[in-house]
DNA sequence: TATGAATGAGGCTTCATTCAT
DNA sequence: AATGAATGAAGCCTCATTCAT
C-alpha cells in the first residue's frame, strides 16, 4: 500500500536521522556538532531534518528516549529478582555496565580536553533508571533506611564514574564485584589486589 | 609607577573577563556561550578579548587553573593531617563540599535540559585533586590495596554526584559524614534516617 | 519544468556574482578586494556566495575559466591556418590584441600605486594558450629550434606589455604588425615612424 | 653626541622595517601580507611602525625606492658605454639579468597560483630604468627611430619575462645573449639549440 | 621617540531555518 | 513529504591605528 510504504520510509528517515545523529556526536561531541552536521551526514536534504525534529537537543532526546526504553526491562528484570542488598546492587551495576560494554564499539568521542561530559544517550538513560531503582529499592526494604538523595547520589557517582572504566575496557564482572563490595561493606570489603 | 599601572590594568582587564566568563557558563552553560557573549558581558571591546585568550575554551582552563589554586592548598593539608583512612576520606570530601557550599550563591547554571555536566571549573578542579589525593593516600598505606582506578572512579563519583547535592543545598557535614561512612564500611554503616 | 526554473535560477545566480566580482576586481584590484565587496556588488545574501564559491581566488578561477573557454577557439583557428613563422606570430598577436581591445571597455583599474600587475582574467588566459601555442609551434617546425622558455617567455613579455598599451587604447593593426616584425627581423625589420 | 646616537638608532629601525618588509613580501607575497606581519617580523612595537611609514604600500615604495637607487649607477655606467645598439641592449639586458641573479639568494615567494606578478621591489626599479634608458638610446639615435612606446613595452616585456626565468636559475649570460639577439635580428638570429 | 594594549570596524564563514518547487 | 538554495543573523577573528605611559 500506498500509505504503508509512505509510513515506512518516514519511520525509516527517522531512524536514518538518529543514526547519524549517534555517530555525530560521539565523534565531535554534542556541544560541537550542528545539525548541519548531522544532516551531511545523512543522505537526506535538509529541509528534510525539520519534518521530523526541531533541534539537535530534540535529536539527543529522542536518542536517550529510545536507549532509555531499551535498558528498562533489562534493569527491571534484574531488579525483580533481587531479593538482597547484594543481589540487587550486582544486579544493577552489572546490567548497567553490561550495556555500557556492549556499546562501547561505537566510536568514542574523543576525550574532550576535560571534563566535558556530555553523558551519551546510553549513559543517561542508565542514569535515570538509577535512580529510579533506588527509590524503588529504599522502599521495598531492600536497602537501609538511609537519605535517598544521597545514596541515589553515591550510586549514580560510583557507576557513572567506573562506568567511563568500563567504556574504556575495564571487565564488567571486575568491576561489578567492585562497587558491589563498596557499597555492601566499604573499603574493608574491598577485592585487595597484590602487586602487579 | 608607569609600568606597574599599565600592568595593574592588564591584571584588571584579564580579572574582568574572567569573571564575566564565569557568570556566562553558569548562566547558560559552557556548551551554549560564546566569545561573544563573555564580551558583551564585559566593558570591553571585542578585540581585547583576543589580547587575553585565545578562545573560550582558554578562559575555561584559566578559570579551571585559578580555582585549582585555590583549592590545592586547603586538600594538602587536610591530607597532611590524616593519619588514617577516616581522617583522609573525611577530610577529603569535607575540602571538597565545603569548597563547593562556599562557592553556591554564585548564579546556576539553568539546569541543562538535560545531564550536560559541564562540569564548572570549581567541580573540575576538585575533581583533579581528588585524583592525585587518592593515589598518594594508596601509596602511603593510608587505603588498602584495591584497584586505584576503580577506587579514584568510585570517590569521584561520590564526591561530584553528591557535590551537586551540596551545590543544590544539601549540608556540608551530613553529607561528608555520610560520604565517608560509605567508604568505610558501606550500607550498613551509613547513618539511618527516621521518619521523613 | 521544477527543475529547469531552479537550475536556471542557479545558473543566474552565478553570473551574477560573477559579473560582479569582475567589475570589483576591476575597480579595486584583486588584492583590495573582498568577498564582501564582491557580495555588496550583488542583490544577494552574504552566504549565498558560499554557496556558488569558497573564495574570492575560486571566483577568479571560474573568471579565467569562463574567459580561457572563450578565446581558445579563437586562438586555435589562428594557429591552424598558419603555415609561416610570420602567420603565427601576426595570427596570435592579433588574436590577443584583439581580445584585449575588445575588452577594454570593462572598467579599467585604477592603474595600481605601481605595478602590482594582477593581470586580469583575460590577460591571463591569453597567457597561458599564448605558452602552449608557443610550444606546438615549436613542435611543428614553423618557428626554429632556438630555446623554448626563452623564446615563449619573449613572446609573452612582448604581448603582455603591448597588451597593456593596447588596452589603453593602441591599435590593434599597428600593435600586431610591430610585435611580429620585431619577433621576425629585430629592430631592423620594425617600422619607422617619422616626425612626431 | 645624543643627536648622531638617535639619528643611528632612527635610521637602523627604518632598516628594521625594511628589511623584516622584504622578507614578508618574499615570504608570503604583497597582497597578503599585514602591516601587523611586518611588524611581527621585527623586535619593535607596533606603534614604532607609524614613526616611519603610514602603511605596507609606502613601505613597498620606499623598498622600490632603494632599490632604484642601486641599480641606476650601473645602468647609468652601461649605457654610458654603448656606442652601438648591440652594447645598449646586452649592457642593458645584462644588468637588468645580473641585477636580479644576484639577489635570487633571497627567499623566493611561494610562486603564487597564477600570475599574481606583485613585481618585487628590484624587479620593478629595473623595469623603471628600463623605460627611462630607452627613451635616452632613442634620442641619441642608437636606436632606430620606432615607435618609443612599442618598443618600451617590448623590451620591458622581455626583460621581465625572461627576468622571470633568471630568478628562476637561468643563465645571466645566456639569457643576455638571446634576448640581445632577438632585438638586433629577430628570430632568424637566435642562437639554435641541438638536440638534447 | 618607543611601547604595546585597547579599540572597534570589518573581513570571513557557518549556521539554523524558511520556502518555492 | 522531500528537496536544497536563499537568507541574514551571528559567530569568529584579525587588522590598522590610536594613545596613554
Amino acid at each position: 500500500m500506498d500509505k504503508s510504504r509512505r509510513e515506512q520510509t518516514k519511520a525509516q528517515n527517522r531512524e536514518t536521522i538518529l543514526t547519524a545523529a549517534r555517530g555525530v556526536f560521539a565523534a565531535m561531541g554534542f556541544a560541537a556538532a550542528s545539525v548541519r552536521d548531522i544532516i551531511r551526514a545523512t543522505p537526506l536534504a535538509s529541509g528534510t531534518f525539520y519534518n521530523y525534529f526541531k533541534s539537535k537537543e530534540e535529536v539527543y532526546q529522542a536518542l536517550r528516549d529510545d536507549v532509555a526504553l531499551a535498558v528498562r526491562p533489562q534493569l527491571r528484570e534484574a531488579r525483580a529478582q533481587a531479593d538482597t542488598a547484594e543481589a540487587f546492587l550486582s544486579g544493577t551495576f552489572r546490567t548497567f555496565f553490561r550495556f555500557i560494554a556492549e556499546r562501547r564499539g561505537e566510536a568514542q568521542p574523543a576525550p574532550e580536553t576535560s571534563r566535558f561530559r556530555m553523558d551519551s544517550p546510553e549513559v543517561l538513560a542508565g542514569f535515570v533508571e538509577l535512580k529510579d531503582d533506588i527509590a524503588a529499592a529504599s522502599a521495598r526494604g531492600l536497602l537501609p533506611a538511609v537519605d535517598e538523595d544521597f545514596l541515589s547520589a553515591a550510586l549514580a557517582g560510583v557507576a557513572l564514574e567506573m562506568g567511563e572504566l568500563v567504556k574504556a575496557g575495564a571487565d564488567v564482572e571486575t568491576a561489578t564485584a567492585f562497587a558491589t563490595a563498596l557499597f555492601l561493606g566499604g573499603l574493608p570489603a574491598l577485592p585487595v589486589v597484590t602487586g602487579d
